[in-house]
DNA sequence: CGTTATGTTGATAGCCGTCAACATACGTGG
DNA sequence: CCACGTATGTTGACGGCTATCAACATAACG
């Protein structure tokens, strides 16, 4: 299962004052809102550090000295009980921001889904830029207010909507986020192909369902041909109308 | 049902500049971490404004020129489906903030559920405001991610827990949020008296339950001697650890 | 080639939604 | 004052959706 491995261990410096240059989220990250002196302040400070699939990266409860921007890959937010069941409360990719400023503990925990790459920042010094510089913090309250309207769309979904809706959402919602694959400029219109980056427990766990069901929707979803399944990963949407439809966003 | 009334019908200018040192939550609300030359600027944008219980305070998709400050009542914001079906995504009690800055629609609907007053700011000269006072935008950020870490939890016991740990979990967070009515240093410890702000059917919605499973799993917790009800809002919690445990939190 | 992780499919059970009847409170108008 | 309608809440019977339990398939991996 999840190595337990700490965001603060094994860290690389990004010692080299033009790697922010070089980055691939340069443009879309929190550190865009920076002018180039602002951001040299900021390379200083940060830190590179990698992430195998399942390791944790947050720990509830614990302090983490550090907060992140997601430069690859894709990190999950998890809510438990103290039997075990599990809620996935929110999914992170790149060029999101991780992490809680004002504060030093976590609430949730965070997991790597997949491969991940992570510039840190020290939590503390990093505040000391908001205060400093506030564009920055007004970007990063943006980004928050974005993520809470995520939270309550996701809080209709999960208290409302029954297990087919939920599977239409969520193939909708991740058609939206990831990198997609192959030619989109096929014949066929609407056909939408990507590499689902998670397990069907992941999906269960973030849909409030078992992942029975969530097989059987994926199933049903193909026996409609409104998508294709590949490889279990690898899926194609044939009908990107009639699954909008399912979900709900009619 | 609802009356159709806009945020901005018929104000009050909070004329007196003394005005706003008479309000009941001067101390708590973000107008709190103004210093006094800031607050009087303040107080020459805020307008008063009441709202009866069922009125819309927000509309989703509709342009909302004001944000505002709860000072008494409480208010739901909802998210809903095409059919009808709908889920509360937040509550707010006095002295929370109300409204979305840096953007000009609601994605939600918000109503009043009981009689409420609103300090309301024009939406564009309080964007200046916290543009101008760095400590007004990092109160606002802070409040936002504490509304961040209840939809998420939120969102756990929307996806994963049962009918009878949402209303013990429901319960135990109105007994956190409203006034408490009668002695509370009663003989007998961990009674909490409290009068419900809302109706069963928006309890249903809030928990993602139907009013007739509400409605069985109040009487549950009355049969077993953990609740006692008085008038249907009134409310004693005579077991305040064994809700606890039932709402999942042991 | 066994072991483990992941995913699918089927049979069954149970929680909760649906439908219905009834109770109570409240306001309106006769 | 009472009749009536409406809103709210409770309780019961029933059914369906989804969880549970189980068997099996496939892929990854040492």
């Amino acid at each position: 299962m999840a190595t337990i491995s700490y965001m603060h261990d094994a860290l690389d410096h990004v010692s080299d004052p033009e790697k922010c240059k070089r980055c691939s989220v340069r443009h879309q990250a929190v550190c865009s809102s920076l002018a180039p002196a602002e951001l040299a302040v900021l390379n200083k400070i940060a830190r590179k550090r990698e992430f195998k699939a399942g390791q944790n990266i947050l720990i509830a409860e614990e302090d983490m000295p550090y907060v992140a921007t997601v430069v690859s890959g894709v990190i999950k937010l998890i809510q438990s009980l103290p039997d075990g069941r599990q809620q996935i409360v929110g999914m992170h990719f790149p060029p999101d921001f991780l992490g809680r400023t004002y504060g030093t503990k976590s609430r949730c925990f965070a997991e790597a889904v997949s491969d991940v790459d992570l510039c840190l920042f020290p939590k503390k010094e990093f505040e000391n830029l908001l205060a400093n510089y506030p564009d920055l913090e007004t970007r990063l309250f943006q980004d928050t207010l974005d993520e809470l309207d995520v939270a309550r769309d996701w809080m209709l979904l999960l208290g409302r909507k029954t297990a087919s809706e939920k599977v239409a959402s969520f193939l909708a919602m991740i058609a939206r986020r990831v990198p997609l694959q192959g030619c989109q400029h096929s014949s066929e219109p609407h056909q939408i192909s990507f590499h689902l980056p998670m397990t069907r427990a992941d999906i269960a766990d973030y849909l409030g369902l078992t992942i029975e069901t969530v097989s059987r929707q994926m199933t049903r979803l193909k026996t409609h041909e409104i998508i294709r399944l590949h490889d279990n990963r690898d899926i194609t949407i044939l009908n990107m109308d009639r699954l909008s439809e399912l979900a709900g966003l009619s």
